[in-house]
Formats: C-alpha cells, sequence, structure tokens
DNA sequence: CCTTCTACCGAAAACGTTTGCTGTTAATAT
DNA sequence: ATATTAACAGCAAACGTTTTCGGTAGAAGG
C-alpha cells in the first residue's frame, strides 16, 4: 500500500539494500539468480526509486521553473503549452509562476524556484522590471536560465523570441505593396524591446519605400486589448481623415480596430486596410476576416526549453556553456483585411 | 556562490550541525550568544536550507499536481489561474501535465506525478476515459486527490464544478420567459456528465413550463468550436425554420451561431435570441453582444486547491478526511442577444 | 564535599538512494 | 600447498536536514 523502498525489497530477500540497487542497477557485480529475484519483486510491489532521494543525492530536480506575466492571454497560454510538452518529453516537470508585469513579485518567484532548486529557469521579463539584478544574481549562481518572449541584451544568456524587426517590416511592406501610403501603427507598451523593433520595423519598410515616418501615426495600445483597438481607431481617424492602413501590434487590438470601422461604415479593406499580428484563432472569424502576422508561439516555448536543456546539460557535462539567441521566422497570414498586391 | 549548508555554517563558528540548527529554529537549548552568531552568520551568507533535504526527511514535497486535457482553452488557462495563484498563496508550487484528453496519455501523467511524490492531485479527467482505475489507484494509496470540471460520481474524493444544471436551467428559464418558445440546445460530447446535467437543466426547464423537450432540438457540437457553432446553425435552420432561440453549449459555439445568424440575415435577438455560457470576454465584443451564463472559472481553481490542501492536512494530522463536493454558482448576463422579458 | 540542578552542546539516527571500497568464498594457477 | 584471481555480497559514506537522547560543565544546594 505504502511506497515501497529498497530496504524492504532487501529484507525480504534476506539481501542487503546495496545489492538491491546493484540488481536493479545491472550491476556487474550482482549474480543473475540474485538479479532476477530483485527485479521481479521490484516489479510485483511496482518498486518507484524514490525521487526524493534521488534529487538529494544527484542534487538534480528534473524540474524546470517558469516565469511569465500572466497566463489568461493567449500568447502565454500557447507558450506555455510548448513549454511544458517540450519539458515533459525531454523527461522534465515545470512549475509555472506569474510575475503579474510586477518586478518585487518575479523576484520573489524567481527566489522560490531557487529554493526549490529547480534545475533551469525560464522566463519572460515583466515589462515593470526597475531592474534585472534579480535575473543577473540567477546567473551569476550559475543557474541555467533563458529569457524568451521580453528578452533583453542587458543578460548575457541564452534568449529566444519573435524575429520581431522582419515581421514588422514584411508586414508593412505588404501593407505598401498594396497601395497604403498612409500607415499608422498602434504599438505596444513602451518598456518591452519587442515592441520596439517591431517599431523600427516598422519604420524601416516606411523608409525603405521611400514614405515619411512620423510619429504622429504611431499610437500606443497599452492594455493590448479591443478596447484600446476600437478607442485608438478613434482618435485615429479624427487625427487623421485620409490613413489608409493600420498595422496593430496585436489580432485582439486589431479586432478592435475593425469592430471600429465597421461601426463607422468604414470599408475594409478599401478604405483602410488593417493588418494584425499573432494569427489568433479568432481572427480567422471576424468579417472580414483578419490579415495577420503569424507567430510561431508554441515553438517560442518548445525552442526555449531546448536551450535551456542544453546548458543544462552542458554545465552536468562540465563541458563549455555556449549562449544563443534564437530568432524564430514569421509569416504573412493574407486574409480579408488587407488588399492584393498591386500590378507594377 | 554555492548554495550553503548548515555544515559550512556550523564549522566556520566550530560548532555542531545540530545546534546551528537547533539555532536557527530557536530551540530553547542554545545560548542566545551562539544563537546570535548563527543567525546573523546565516543571514549573511544568505542561508536556505535545502529543500530537497526537507522533502525527504518530512516526506512532503510542498507540491501540486494539476492535470488537464489541455491549456490552449479559455476555461483551462482561467482555472489554472485560480489554481497556480491560490496554491501559491498556501506556499504550494504546481506541476501542470496534460492528457489531451486521452485515457492512456492522464495515466502516464498521473503516474509521473506519483512518482515525483506531489502532495496531492488535481485533476479534469479526461472526456475519453474508458477507465478510472488510474485515479481510484491514487486514491487508494490514500494520496489526497480532487476532481473539477468534468467530475464524475463513481469516484469517492471530493469534487468542484459548476453548478450546470440550475445554471441551464436559469439559462433557458430566462429564454422562456422572453418569450421564446422553440428553444434548440447546442450540447457539448456526450461523455463528461457536465454537458448531461446541462442538458437536464434545458430539458427540466422546457418542461416546468409546459414546452415539450424534443430531442431533434438538441444537436452536438463535438469540437466546441466556432465552426461548430456556425455549422450547427446552419443545419438547424434547415431542419427548423420556426426555430426562436439557441442556447449554446460554449460561447465560441455561440460566437459561431451569431455569425451564421448575420450572414443570413436572420434577426437576433429578434427573429432568434442566442445565450452562450461561460462568459467569454469576447462575447463582450460581438456586434450584437453575447448574452451568456457567467462561470466562476478562477473560483473553480481556487476552491478546488482549498478542497485539497484541506485533505492533505486532515491526513498530515491523521484527522478524519472528509470529502465534499462544492457547486459553484453561475449568474445569467444578459447583453443583446436575448430579449428582455415579457410583461405578464 | 557530595549531590542535584541548570544550561548548553553534540552524537546519532532517520529519510532512500548510489557507489567506492572491503571482504569472503571458491576456483584456478603456480 | 600457497598465491592469485574471479565472482559475488555488503559496509559505510554521502546528499542536508531535524530531533531524540545523552553528556559535560559549572553552579547551586545540602
Amino acid at each position: 500500500m505504502a511506497n515501497v523502498t529498497l530496504k524492504e525489497i532487501a529484507k525480504s530477500l534476506g539481501i542487503s539494500v546495496t545489492t538491491a540497487s546493484k540488481a536493479l542497477k545491472d550491476y556487474p557485480d550482482v549474480s543473475a539468480e540474485t538479479k532476477n529475484a530483485v527485479r521481479s519483486l521490484a516489479q510485483q510491489l511496482d518498486y518507484r526509486p524514490n525521487s526524493l532521494a534521488l534529487n538529494l543525492r544527484n542534487k538534480e530536480t528534473k524540474t524546470l521553473g517558469v516565469v511569465i506575466p500572466r497566463i489568461d492571454h493567449n500568447f502565454y497560454s500557447s507558450v506555455l503549452n510548448g513549454i511544458i510538452e517540450e519539458a515533459r518529453m525531454k523527461d522534465y516537470l515545470t512549475i509555472i509562476l506569474f510575475s503579474e508585469d510586477l518586478y518585487e513579485l518575479e523576484k520573489a518567484q524567481i527566489a522560490l524556484l531557487l529554493e526549490k532548486r529547480v534545475d533551469g529557469i525560464l522566463i519572460s521579463p515583466a515589462s515593470e522590471n526597475t531592474s534585472l539584478e534579480h535575473l543577473q544574481n540567477v546567473l551569476d549562481r550559475s543557474i541555467p536560465l533563458v529569457t524568451f518572449d521580453k528578452t533583453t541584451s542587458l543578460l548575457n544568456c541564452s534568449q529566444v523570441n519573435i524575429d520581431d524587426e522582419v515581421a514588422a517590416f514584411e508586414g508593412v511592406n505588404h501593407l505598401i505593396k498594396t497601395g497604403c501610403r498612409k500607415i499608422a501603427h498602434f504599438r505596444g507598451p513602451l518598456h518591452p524591446e519587442t515592441y520596439n523593433r517591431r517599431l523600427q520595423g516598422y519604420r524601416r519598410a516606411l523608409e525603405s519605400q521611400g514614405l515619411p515616418f512620423e510619429t504622429s501615426l504611431v499610437y500606443t495600445a497599452s492594455q493590448l486589448s479591443f478596447e484600446d483597438g476600437y478607442q485608438l481607431a478613434e482618435r485615429l481617424f479624427t487625427d487623421h481623415q485620409d490613413i489608409d492602413a493600420i498595422f496593430a501590434m496585436t489580432d485582439l487590438v486589431a479586432l478592435g480596430c475593425l469592430a471600429y470601422c465597421k461601426q463607422q461604415g468604414i470599408d475594409v479593406p478599401n478604405q483602410v486596410s488593417i493588418l494584425g499580428f499573432s494569427n489568433w484563432f479568432m481572427g480567422g472569424h471576424s468579417e472580414p476576416k483578419l490579415s495577420t502576422v503569424h507567430q510561431p508561439i508554441r515553438e517560442l516555448g518548445r525552442e526555449a526549453v531546448g536551450l535551456l536543456l542544453r546548458e543544462i546539460i552542458q554545465r552536468k557535462e562540465k563541458q563549455a556553456v555556449a549562449f544563443e539567441t534564437t530568432s524564430l521566422p514569421t509569416k504573412l497570414v493574407l486574409r480579408e483585411t488587407t488588399r492584393p498586391v498591386l500590378k507594377t
């Protein structure tokens, strides 16, 4: 009933714990006879090595810690999906904690993970991080850490993110090729570098086609919500009547824009094109269907686990650890809120 | 740099490990002087007791296991939110695993959690469960287990779910009070009892108002997807032209119905009322806005953790364990896809 | 001066493994 | 007959704690 231990097996077979252990691990210095006896009894009693004892001895827990701002957001639940599955496949379990984008909370969660002796940590750092000291501390203690999503160049560790700049560049470039000339950008909050990289892509696309980059066309969707999109669209159209495209930082924001346009009788995509970001499944169900930039979110999670595990193994085997920064490619998903490319 | 142990503290102070331990735990039989010395050194070196060692000694991991079918679904990410937060507040960490609604996988994940010696398990059992043996096994081993969401009466353990029958009853009852007479029901898959309970509520509401319950008005949305809603609506309107309300099992399905109606020029809510279930945030952004039944999903998670922890404590203190089944109340959220109640 | 306290400290066992080392026995080689 | 080897088995230490039980010193009491 209770959990079987080696000691019990050994006693009931009249041998020592050592021998029982060796039998199970197929050591050469135990007779075939004894091995069989131990093994069959172990199987019969459904013996499982006590992982607590193993943890202590091996100084490893086969557990990964994950810190994300929140979970009730498609992006994070998808990335978590990838993380948990990949870790599981590689024989690791995953402990999830939320930072709520708060520095102090993130710090506390990290401390908790360290205390639990996780073998490594995956983190999408809080937007509100006033300092990176707590993460640097993890690095200093030689605990494997990899950042994803909101990565930062200030930390010397492996990172994985979406190729934001190229993604934004390609998206905006496409809008231009469909004839759009005055393209607004609804960006995300200022802190995470992600949004700045996308802004760069937007800007570079504009300038590469000889269009002016105007800060007055850049709006900030601070919550990245549907309402943000709706309200920003409202402001945009009072500020600039002649706008002909909106590049929104997230599909939800884009759907908010679309709702506003429909409500105002603005023709999408003929008067205004709308391009989202993420390829959230609901974008495929709007009317008209949303064009967007597909992000391989789940792969992002998988890749992050891959890099983390690589580092864990390198450290375990005392090899040199090599940090790596991976950028995952995106893909344009053209549906109905953008126009066809113009013939030249 | 590396992790400080009691042994190191003891050695550098020239005392025994025992004394160091006692000093930190404020035992009466160690002098104030020694206590201070140990404490200040511990603080200075940022000593944290090795939780691996504690786990082994105390035979507890302060970790909970959670098994859900998947995470890329609003319901599960919300419930996870509640679970993780509540557990964290009570000083427990959480390991998440997916069953993908597959019996074999669920069984394997449970085995993994047991091997990791989690202190208790929370599970929303797979729809496809051909047997409950693996869960019964957990119970037999006296490991605290509580089921939520897709609970079953076949297991003698604490359970927490939504008060489905009452919720459905109230929803349908409301539709009737607004004048609807021919109400279709788009139910979920057959297995989980949840959907059967809702069907019961639907039926009871009908009959309590003297309306016939017709199986031809009950359709199954097997994927609970937007497309399901759209296609089922299509089938429904070819089968029954005179339908005047749809009670859908999930907001996403309801939004699919709504999309079909809009596309066909069917007036919602005047010709057909639509009532969803869950109160997913996107329901507030449709046009017209979706009426729905609000489920306290996050509280569901919190409550489940509460029951589990209670059982863990009871067992630890060798008290009698009392199982409990909690049903959380729902609330009608009336927006624009249902009509006002008729005056009598 | 001997006993009895009190105040403090530490040895050891325990949790369940793994593994290097030390035996022991019997068979083989010298 | 003695030395060497092989084949097997188990001791003990280690991982880092906690806690029970003794033990020692000095002080107080007789």
